[in-house]
DNA sequence: CAGTGGTCTAGACCACGCG
DNA sequence: GCGTGGTCTAGACCACTGT
């Protein structure tokens, strides 16, 4: 199953990423300009410039604009874990990992009705996440809260974000179900900025839900992630007699 | 947070994807050609082939080469139930699915080696699993079991699809741990092709093991979804007292 | 200011799908 | 053969970054 490269950009970016992956190229080391890249590679621009959105959207490359093209720093660090009411995260080195959290009283609204299960206009607490690791970006969560639930899990004052990314967020009635949906895809406008991604880089968004032994959703989160960044894990522990098997 | 839209691609971009999202546009109905469309906006045909790009990388629009874009028909489908053995699959209108199985008889080598736990060229037994839904792609199964777990649960013979899709793999040695690593990825050039999708369109891409109660692996296995019609979840169940908090 | 990438133009030729 | 998208060219102008 020999690869045939037809169109030149592809075999612009194979030579590219094997420069990259063999170590030619060293991280952080930028390119050269893209008029000397066209030029040595004999195509025009636009055609270089297709090689490069290649190695973008595979998150090899970095383009900074009025700067250059530069080797991706880091690659595939991040480890989210599932089945947790933290935000589950745990990077190989923690260091120099800035977060942002902002704290916003707000009402229910379209979609997280449905999700937390509460009526439309509800007051909400929401939890605005940002965490980015040196210049790239980290993750970003919105989390909600139903107000009664906040102020009895006494955790108005007290959302440190260490709390958020090492701790349970509701510590006093245990959680008995977390349901978390998955979905590749690009990210929005907003999402791009903010994560400091490109938008031709998809993002893993993960929808968390979190539902007390009443069955009483405690917490909805919307997780994104840079995917060039990110592996989720889940881990599914099965009884010897297991009786849930629902179609 | 009003967008501005500075390019005239993601301007045009915003147009039709109003225009699909209203219906003005049906599912599977042909967009105008490029050329039109250019003239149209009055933009040259790269810009306007540029506007498509994006929303090809949402899953809106799909390019046939020699007839046309399209409005893509079906959206957001399929839902993969994590935490079980069988390819866990569950299709809104299970009608019109095809799929193919092929078995080969292989060696361990590289990841699979890691990911199994054996030895370096030990035989493995590969189920090639690929799912199309009428015309546009569905899923993508390559499932590894160490040939010798493979008679032992007499699956040789009977790996019908049925089986694979509906039914456990293993079903004489209960599975006790299932762990899934989920990422967002492009597609790779084989990917691409086999799951009939555009290689802008990222996928979901899961890698499975299930250990048996001894903590042998007994299956391997990696699995591509196209990413715009992929939903994975995951429930995570909690009993009153958990222990397992490890950082 | 010079250099860089971001965007765009107005063409060209080729490969594919269909009649 | 004809229309379609796939690829490419050789420029142009603008916005951003640094000196």
């Amino acid at each position: 199953m020999t690869e045939f490269v037809s169109s030149r950009r592809h075999a612009i970016a194979d030579d590219l990423r094997r420069r990259i992956t063999a170590g030619h190229l060293k991280p952080g080391e930028r390119l050269s300009s893209e008029a000397e890249l066209a030029c040595q590679y004999m195509v025009s621009t636009p055609t270089l410039r297709g090689a490069l959105a290649v190695l973008e959207r595979e998150g090899l490359v970095q383009k900074i604009q009025g700067k250059g093209n530069f080797v991706r720093r880091r690659f595939r660090k991040i480890t989210y874990v599932g089945g947790r009411t933290s935000l589950g995260l745990s990077t190989a080195a923690d260091t120099a990992l800035r977060v942002t959290v902002r704290k916003t009283e707000i009402r229910a609204h379209g979609h997280l009705t449905k999700l937390l299960g509460v009526l439309d206009g509800s007051p909400l607490t929401e939890y605005f996440c940002l965490s980015l690791e040196g210049e790239t970006s980290h993750s970003l969560a919105r989390v909600y809260v139903p107000r009664d639930l906040t102020s009895a899990a006494g955790l108005a004052g007290e959302c440190t974000f260490e709390g958020m990314v090492t701790g349970p967020t509701v510590p006093t009635s245990p959680p008995v179900e977390i349901r978390e949906t998955v979905c590749a895809r690009p990210p929005t406008p907003d999402e791009a900025s903010t994560l400091r991604t490109s938008s031709a880089i998809a993002v893993l968004a993960i929808t968390r839900v979190v539902a007390d032994s009443a069955g009483r959703v405690v917490e909805a989160a919307h997780l994104v992630f840079p995917g060039d960044r990110i592996d989720a894990i889940f881990t599914t522990h099965h009884v010897i007699n297991e009786r849930r098997v629902q179609g």
